[in-house]
Formats: structure tokens, C-alpha cells, sequence
DNA sequence: TTGCAATTCAAACAGTTGTATGAAACTATC
DNA sequence: GATAGTTTCATACAACTGTTTGAATTGCAA
């Protein structure tokens, strides 16, 4: 295989255009003309379209996916095989929101790549996102033995929500900074991975983890638990 | 206005397509042949394909928030101008979530509609949503009505995880159903509402209400290794 | 150099899309 | 029942889409 420049230039030029201007917006003429290559050359090196946004988003979501079972092999063998429940949410959401949000203008293209992902969420996506339960399925085991006795039911529900906001702060993140007027600060990642984790914990610990409604009165201040380290 | 008749069956014709097989999946020629009209009808009665959707969202959307401030209202009237934070988070996301999530199998064409229009987000839906910030102000000053003193940024963050939890849910039920092998009840969505406005109202009240970052030192994880693919 | 496979290229293909047109059919008013 | 305005209709349009084709070009091994 020659060079491989080619095809490393259409997916550069493709993960680029997708990220600014979305899935829906470019069409494959937009990306060969970026890349300089000839409309062709998607097709012989890729197949199709679409499989060229699958290795586009494949590639990225593995890498996450590796950091984040990275974190949380280091917490669990930090604590003898039984990592807290904060350092394994903290390794579920960390990756993500440091991918997305931060600020290193390096990356900054997969990062806005990622987002247009989750934002558009076109069928090669899709289809590539469902096969992730699995991988989710290795924290749900972490979670249970960090918080052993608890209902699977709770642990599901709480990593749902995990999901939930780190996902929906990626994805609302222009919106939540024009609602706050810039109160909210969408650059301090680190504070906003550790919120996301705080209020995680209180889902799976605090009282609102009984079976049925119910829903539990209000939470007296200064009750985090911080367990682990 | 004859009749409205061939108005109304593009409408109803366009909301069933739209909800059961997506926005990028369905033609104009679609719509028409499911509602018996010529092709034409559709830039006659709406103008475009465009405004023909943003008119079918906004009469949804318009309900929904019709909803969420009639419980508003309710719920500070019983308290005298000043509800409780639980009755206000309930009134946000209780609408959506029984809308979306509710079995009652009459509207739910409508509301498969809207999960679609959650998931695959639309140029002219974005649009109208975009507007919503001034809808979501009004609970952003009930919420400091019944949390006085407590520091802006703080309400920000918990109407927007109060929304990232009940958007997520049902953007993503049927994962959470596969994931949890159906031990996560995605029917009852009374519990659903109740537990999240639990979550949410945990995340204004707890520990976590901090201004900054602060809190507690960050958990030392494993650092990540950087490699690509 | 010759031969052969891998790669690039211009061009065309086949299909779909939303939209526009102008005539026909309808409806209500006088 | 003629008229004016609204609505429907078949059809065409113009543009764009991802994909394919077959010939040219390149790179490398014998």
C-alpha cells in the first residue's frame, strides 16, 4: 500500500468538514475537493460513504473506550480489585468530557468530530453505537462489586444518568452557556467531570435508590459521599 | 379554507412517516402517497418541506410547554408564590417524559414523533429550539424563588441535568432496556419521573452545590496513555 | 526494460430529491 | 349560470447524490 496518503488525506478532510458543518451538509464532493483526491478514490479505499463515517467514528470511539477501561483498570487495581464507586464513574465519564470539552486545540477536531456524532447521530453511527453495550457492560461489573448488595436495577439506572449529563453537556453545551450567560463554565473541565461524578454518586447512594417512586425528601446539605482514596 | 382536509392529511401522514422511520428516511413523495394528496399540496399548503416539519414540531413542542407552565403555575399557587423545588423539577420534566414515554397508545404517534425529533435533530427543529431559552428562564426564576440565596450557576446546572436526565432517557430507552435486560421499567413512568426529579433535585441541594471546581482533591486515576487507533 | 498490480482519473450513470408550472377541477358569490 | 378565487393535479425541472466504469498512470519486482 504505497503511501496511504490518499486515504489518510480523505479521512482528515472528512473528519473536518463533518465536524464543522455536519453529517448532513457534506457531501462526498465536498471532501475529496478538501482533500484534494479524486471522487473515486472514496470508493476504492473506503467502499462507500458510509463506511468511511464508520472507521471515522470507530477510530475515535475505540480510543475513548480504551481510556476509559484504562482508568478504570488503574482504580481497580489501586484498591485491590475493588475500585469506589467515584473513581469508576470518574473513569466511565472523564474520557468523554475531557475529549469533547477540552480545550487543546490539537484535538479539537476529533473533539468537535465526536460532537457532530452525538449530536446528529446519522445510521453508521447508530448501528456502531449499539454494539457499545457490551463495553458498558464492564462498568455495570465494576459498579457492582464497588457497591455490592445494591439492585442491578440501581446500578443501571445510575450509570444511565452518568451518561446522561456528561452526554447532554457535550451536546447542549452552546445552549447551556446562552441560558447561564456564561455563569456556567464550559472550559473547567475538570470541575465539570467531577460534578457530573458527584451527583452520579448521590444517584446511586443517596436516598433516591429505592425501587419504587417514592421519591424520597430532599437531601440535607454536605452529604457526598466520598468513599475510596 | 374548504376543508383543511388535504391539509391535515399531510400533517397527520407527515408526523406517522416521520415518527416511525425518521427525518432523513422520508420522502415528500412518501408523505403524499400515505396521505392520498398530490405532491404538489405540500409547498401549496406549507411553503416548503422545511416549514412543513417546523410546523408539525412547533405544535408539539408548543403543547408540551403549555404543560410544564400550567404545573408551574399550579404548583406555585399552592405555595403561595413560592413552590417547592421538587414541584418545579416535576413540572419540567413531567410533561416530556409522560408525553414521550407514556403507553397510552392514542397519541403516540405524537410522541414518537418528538423522540425522533430528539434523536435525529433536524435543521429547521434546531431552529425552533434554540428559541426555547426563553421558556426555560421562567423555571430558572421559580427555581430561584424557591432556593433563594443559593448562586445562579448552581440552578443552571440542575435544570440542565434535570433536562440531560429525561432527554437521555428517552432518547435512549431502548438501550437502557437492553442494557439492563429489562430489569430498568421503562413503562412505569410515574417512578421515572419521580426518580429523576429525585436525582435532580439532589444535585441542587447536596453536597455538590459548590460554586467552584473545589470540592474534594481529584481522584488520582490511572493516566491515561495517549495512542491513536 | 518489461510486466503486472495498485492506484488515480475524468466522465458518466442511475436514481432521488425538493420545487415550480400551468392547466384542470372545484367552490362559493353574485 | 357566469365569474373569480381557491385548490388539486400531472408533469417537468434542475440540481444533486453516491456509485461505477474503463482507460490512464504510477510504483515496484523480475
Amino acid at each position: 500500500m504505497a503511501s496511504d496518503h490518499t486515504r489518510n488525506a480523505i479521512l482528515a478532510a472528512a473528519e473536518r468538514l463533518y465536524a464543522d458543518r455536519g453529517f448532513g451538509d457534506v457531501t462526498l464532493r465536498d471532501i475529496v475537493a478538501e482533500a484534494n483526491v479524486n471522487l473515486a478514490a472514496v470508493n476504492y479505499h473506503f467502499g462507500s460513504k458510509d463506511e468511511l463515517i464508520a472507521e471515522l467514528f470507530v477510530t475515535r470511539s475505540l480510543a475513548t473506550n480504551r481510556e476509559r477501561l484504562n482508568e478504570l483498570k488503574a482504580a481497580e487495581e489501586k484498591g485491590g480489585g475493588r475500585a469506589g464507586i467515584d473513581a469508576i464513574l470518574h473513569a466511565l465519564v472523564g474520557p468523554t468530557l475531557r475529549g469533547c470539552l477540552g480545550p487543546d486545540r490539537e484535538g479539537s477536531t476529533a473533539a468537535r468530530f465526536m460532537i457532530r456524532a452525538s449530536i446528529e447521530s446519522v445510521p453508521p453511527i447508530r448501528r456502531i453505537k449499539n454494539r457499545e453495550v457490551d463495553h458498558l457492560r464492564k462498568f455495570i461489573a465494576a459498579m457492582r462489586r464497588s457497591l455490592p448488595g445494591r439492585d442491578d436495577s440501581e446500578l443501571y439506572w445510575g450509570l444511565h444518568f452518568a451518561l446522561a449529563m456528561s452526554h447532554h453537556t457535550i451536546r447542549e453545551k452552546e445552549r447551556l452557556t446562552k441560558l447561564s450567560e456564561g455563569q456556567c463554565d464550559l472550559n473547567d473541565v475538570q470541575a465539570i467531570v467531577d460534578r457530573v461524578v458527584a451527583v452520579s454518586v448521590m444517584a446511586l447512594t443517596g436516598a433516591g435508590a429505592t425501587s419504587k417512586a417514592s421519591a424520597k425528601p430532599v437531601v440535607p446539605h454536605g452529604r457526598l459521599t466520598r468513599q475510596d482514596l
